[in-house]
DNA sequence: AATAATTTTTAGACTTATCTAAATTTGTTT
DNA sequence: AAACAAATTTAGATAAGTCTAAAAATTATT
């Protein structure tokens, strides 16, 4: 039996070791769960002892594949509540997040396969990220960040790295949803802000806003 | 800030105290919540100094207004999840229960309020229980037990108080559905069995099951 | 009204997940 | 290679919720 917080724990370590592949260190671990290292240590302990992660003292960790199992399944739980919340609850993009935290930790095969079925097998969620399927496969989308795209060529917004309401709020504002096309018009190399062309406007963003949005050559 | 156990007390304190009319004990808190009576001391003490309960040492407990209102209303999110399931994901009446016990404690009004207007503000779950609304009112269905009905009568089902998945299925089984029509023919003494004619067919309850269904007169 | 039975509370201990502060290990620089 | 800095782990505490065993209060029975 897992808990709530091994869950947690488990799908921040799979985010950032880069979907299971990299060895992960304990302050990582510890920032991106708002805790302390020590903290951090503890639980990497655990479930090392659980055999979710292989562990050896001060160097890091990495999930074994009943560790990934877990944590892709998690996902998959916590996307499509995040579709279900849009398509059928008239949640805006923004919102979804804190809530589909919650309830990816529901334990119930029937609800996850019926609710994946009711939704008619959505293959992404609001933010662009794949589902995976009840086997845990999924596919990988061939898409790169606005900061690394070459000026001139028409990109679609396929993604998003930042879910945060703030970022998301500001994409609204600015007319980038997924699906909008981008075409890249110049780089500024004094602070990294870019000027991009959108349907009828050409905005500039910032370095931040060009590191967290996803885009695909079309 | 309340935590998920607190909540779970609550209802179940409202439940055992006749929707928050009577007093309650501890032993009765302590056998519904499946643990010992010095844990429900425990939490009754933290429920009153929270102001959700009134306790005084060896007297019993009562739920406060402010307590009231948090069992209402995890009832009304229990009671929507549970509609949920069986309206939209394909659920059985008896196997709704457990996973709406833990659904009910996600913490979203923009949720709850969206999901009762997606299911069209249900009054009823499956179990034939009302649902309260956003204010905390919900109507008082007229019903009796099956053990007090009187012979010859037209009755209606309307409800279970066991919500079992073995007594659900135990219902289905033998035909008896909510809405499903009921004649009781005849009451044994000896055993409190109650012979009742359905549809196209007459059968014996028991007394258990006699005390679990609930029928309105037509 | 005294005794017995039942109910309830208290005392002390355990587990999970967290913290701070101190100790240890690893890595980086001179 | 020694010293310093950064990362990591350990030690000891705390809070929530649970337990067992024992003490206290209430209720029932003679
Ligand atoms: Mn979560
Ligand atoms: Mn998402
Ligand atoms: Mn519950
Ligand atoms: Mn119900």
């Amino acid at each position: 039996m897992i808990t709530l917080t091994e869950e947690n724990y488990i799908k921040a370590i799979y985010h950032l070791s880069n979907n299971g592949t990299e060895n992960v260190n304990t302050n990582a671990i510890a920032e991106a769960m708002s805790t302390k290292a020590s903290s951090a240590t503890d639980m990497i302990k655990k479930l090392s002892e659980k055999n979710y992660a292989d562990y050896k003292k001060y160097q890091g960790v990495t999930l074994t594949e009943k560790g990934k199992r877990v944590a892709v399944n998690i996902i998959r739980k916590h996307r499509l509540w995040e579709v279900f919340l849009v398509e059928k609850l008239n949640f805006t993009w923004d919102e979804v997040h804190e809530v589909a935290e919650h309830l990816e930790h529901i334990k119930s095969d029937k609800l996850i396969d019926e609710l994946d079925a009711f939704l008619e097998h959505p293959t992404h969620d609001p933010h662009g990220d794949p589902i995976p399927d009840k086997d845990g496969n999924f596919q990988h989308i061939d898409k790169i960040v606005l900061a690394k795209a070459n000026i001139g060529v028409a990109y679609k917004c396929v993604g998003v790295d930042d879910t945060s309401t703030a970022f998301l709020q500001y994409l609204d504002s600015n007319g980038i949803a997924l699906g909008t096309m981008i075409t890249v018009m110049h780089k500024e190399p004094y602070d990294n802000s870019v000027k991009i062309q959108l349907k009828d406007s050409e905005i500039v963003v910032s370095q931040s806003v060009a590191k967290n949005l996803y885009l695909k050559k079309i």
